[in-house]
DNA sequence: CAATTAAAATACCAAAAGGTATTATTTTTA
DNA sequence: TAAAAATAATACCTTTTGGTATTTTAATTG
């Protein structure tokens, strides 16, 4: 299950990071993603199940191939926990953020 | 040094998510923290020790006591990085966000 | 069908993380 | 000055994490 926890540990470590960085080009297979990284396809392998366990990469099968994709809608969870640290007198501001994200998001 | 890394690791842990949450309310103290958590005082030191080196607290030394502070300009440190995933179709959206931040924030 | 290629499943290892316990140091304050 | 209160510094323990190696399974393709 994808909580809060899930999230913000799969963003915790660089390899993972760099995952999602290279995911927002393009879709990837495990290999593509694996010649990118100084480690074995099974280190990848379980990168990318804990960014699964985030919800922040979907993977599609095909043939004997997975496609990883970014979940961009993942990354709400993180910026929804930050907007509860905005500085009291900047109330207006987050309204208005808020308010813009609903309508053109 | 605190860098993106150290920033994103003091996050990953729900105790220091929770210390965040606290100190958004209130300066407080190492002992008034660790009364709300069901660990050492030693245990609390280190998530605060964590979250220094992620820039996302301060310490205000005063006699004998540390005064922990929430220091909210750490978040840009996330919240930049979440921007660069924004989809290409909403760019716009983007560009007015960081316009209306400039402007307000 | 046979060879290849991608992935899955285990088992295993070293280092980091989260925590406790203990002792020592510093600052109040009675 | 002595006791109390908050912190600092170690040392130590257990679990999690990031990684490899190996074997097995499944899907392409010559």
């Amino acid at each position: 299950m994808t909580t809060e926890q899930t999230t913000f540990r799969a963003l915790a470590d660089p390899t993972r990071r760099q995952i999602l960085r290279l995911l927002n080009g393009q879709n990837m297979t495990r290999g593509e993603l694996t010649e990118r990284f100084p480690m074995t396809r099974a280190a990848v392998k379980k990168h990318l199940g804990i960014l699964e366990e985030g919800g922040l990469v979907s993977v599609e099968i095909k043939g004997r191939e997975r496609i990883n994709r970014l979940e961009r809608d993942a990354f709400a969870v993180v910026t929804d926990w930050v907007d509860g640290f905005e500085e009291p007198t900047e109330d207006r501001l987050a309204v208005l953020r808020r308010s813009v994200a609903r309508e053109w998001g």
